[in-house]
DNA sequence: TACATTAAGCTAAACGTGTAATTAATTGGT
DNA sequence: ACCAATTAATTACACGTTTAGCTTAATGTA
């Protein structure tokens, strides 16, 4: 029954003596009511028969439009970004859109290199979530006026729809939290400063400690340049090594805290016992781990969901203002955080 | 510089007044020995300048070649499988080839909806992480004579290209590690049957307690239907609800393992003290976890790889005999198995 | 009845590329 | 010096769509 040479709708145009711009016309809900509902229906009867599917590569050539959507994560392996990528394939596919997905491996030159072969590939727009403050890849979107949103990460400066992270609350969340169980001298081991969740995380961090009224020691906080584990152990050492008095730690991400922790057990010190330490994203399995770690959660899932329909929606209405959608963090208590020692 | 415009082979023909065929031919390393070399750096100069960039959705139309390879896998939040795809994405990548990656929720149904959207994009081929041991969607494929490699799991019969883990052999260095910690009466919990993975590793245990001169308690096998923590608690539960003894577990995979840790503790069991427990893959950050769980690896970057380098080799060589790649897994030890007690 | 209007379907061209078939120009051999 | 063989570039068309513009037929109006 399925045979094996692609049918086209030209095909169907001779079994029905009619022309193809006819069967186009039928087939496209847009045009249908240029025709009679009684051709509409043959056309639709047949093109059943045949198995007919269209080749999206020549609507694509002909209409300009390839229904791709370009995405690029930083980092295949980093667990926060599934959910994202979950949240944007649903909305396209929904759109009959389809991504097409690449890593940059947190590199400013090989995201560029993947927008320019998406480009090839006649890409409708990118979903970037893998921004730096300053970014020539991103730039290059924008100066040839590709459509793009960017998710998470964005740029210093608002030129492009995007999604974030209400980084601030977040910080204020976990800073209020340590300070509720009594903590007094709070560290910060951060992560890179060239991104913008690194950054406003660090700015938010200084920010609240002061409206807390606390003191701000600048030496506990510490400079990492890599939102990984192995930074967060560098990080850790240094704020051990230097021996100042902390009772926790709020730290970049979850992978810094877990880098934090390590640090501190090598140390001799126990976490939560001597000192607390918070992360940020909520990323998988954490309840699971030795010190279950309390940290600020992020709705990644919804993040992606509005990327894809902020970028969907900016196809069809290409002038419209620039979007900004904030996406609010929220506090999970777990095990790494309890009552500073007195 | 960058022009707004997009400059196709015609602009540049017109450019150095030849024919577009010509301009085609000089950028293609195929065919442009037939050109005269002077030609061919003309072209390439111009084309250079005016940065041209190929249409891969009017090559595509052409050749009949979309460059793209769909992906499909079960579930996009497990954490098994970006390594798998991030070994398919460095390969195709290398050979100018894009992947078209979707997930089917475990789903035949779904998988077979993302199948025929992929060849309404005229995907030259699939590679296949999502199948059942009867699987009406890869039989589509075949059907349809789509070039198709499944990775991981794969059909009973074996029809086409695959990369598999050798089972056996996983399930033989658990057991083995469990004997020579002393442990007699072994459990095991199994993932669903209908998937390969599933199956083999439940027909191996059978097999290899009985080689090691063990008996063979049926009623130490509990059976889930997924490869999940909640079925890891249920399998769990069932084991110590039916008061037969055991000192070791091997569950179907790590999530099953996990589940049956929790399960354990809830009955106030400990592992290992009261049972060892061994999974199945080595999902990240195990080293972390409270119970940090001794499992047998898998190379899954080298599955991932060898996948996109079975399907590119089954594009240019259709009528190969049929492949079957089977990659070792290794056995990674660490806190959830200890010596039996006596 | 004549003419304007509307509707339904057709014609023809185009999107950007690849390539078979062809012509034109050059070389070589006897 | 003539014809065959080689090389270089051209011509012409096709891939499967969409769509502007056109033709024809049917309908309505005065």
């Amino acid at each position: 029954m399925t045979s094996i040479k692609k049918v086209t709708l030209r095909d169907l145009a001779n079994h029905l003596k009619i022309n193809t711009s006819s069967v186009s016309r039928a087939l496209n809900p847009k045009t249908r009511g240029m025709l009679t509902p009684e051709l509409v229906a043959q056309v639709e009867k047949i093109a059943d028969e045949l198995g007919y599917v269209q080749n999206t590569m020549a609507y694509a050539l002909k209409t300009g439009r390839s229904m791709n959507i370009g995405v690029i994560i930083p980092d295949l392996m980093n667990p926060i970004y599934p959910p994202i990528l979950k949240g944007i394939i649903n909305v396209l596919s929904q759109a009959s859109y389809t991504p097409l997905i690449a890593y940059s491996q947190n590199n400013i030159a090989t995201a560029l290199d993947e927008i320019k072969k998406m480009k090839m590939r006649q890409v409708d727009g990118f979903i970037l979530a893998c921004a730096f403050r300053q970014d020539e890849a991103v730039e290059y979107c924008l100066a040839n006026h590709l459509p793009t949103v960017t998710v998470g990460r964005s740029l210093d400066a608002h030129k492009l729809d995007q999604i974030v992270i209400d980084n601030e609350a977040g910080i204020k969340l976990a800073i209020r939290h340590l300070i509720s169980l009594g903590h007094k001298n709070i560290a910060f081991a951060s992560g890179p400063l060239d991104i913008s969740d690194g950054n406003q995380r660090y700015e938010a961090f200084k920010k609240e400690i002061l409206a807390n009224g606390l003191t701000l020691d600048e030496s506990l906080i510490v400079l990492g340049d890599e939102f990984t584990e192995i930074s967060g152990i560098n990080l850790g050492e240094r704020l051990i090594k230097q021996d100042k008095p902390f009772s926790a730690i709020v730290a970049g991400n979850d992978l810094v805290a877990l880098g934090c922790i390590c640090a501190l057990e090598s140390a001799g010190l126990a976490c939560p016992d001597d000192v607390s330490v918070i992360g940020f994203n909520n990323m998988p399995y954490l309840s699971l781990f030795k010190t279950p770690l309390t940290t600020i959660a992020i709705p990644r899932m919804e993040m992606g969901k509005n990327a894809a329909e902020v970028i969907l929606n900016r196809l069809i209405n290409p002038e419209e203002s620039l979007k900004n959608i904030t996406v609010t963090p929220e506090l999970i208590e777990r095990g790494s955080t309890s009552i500073a020692k007195t």
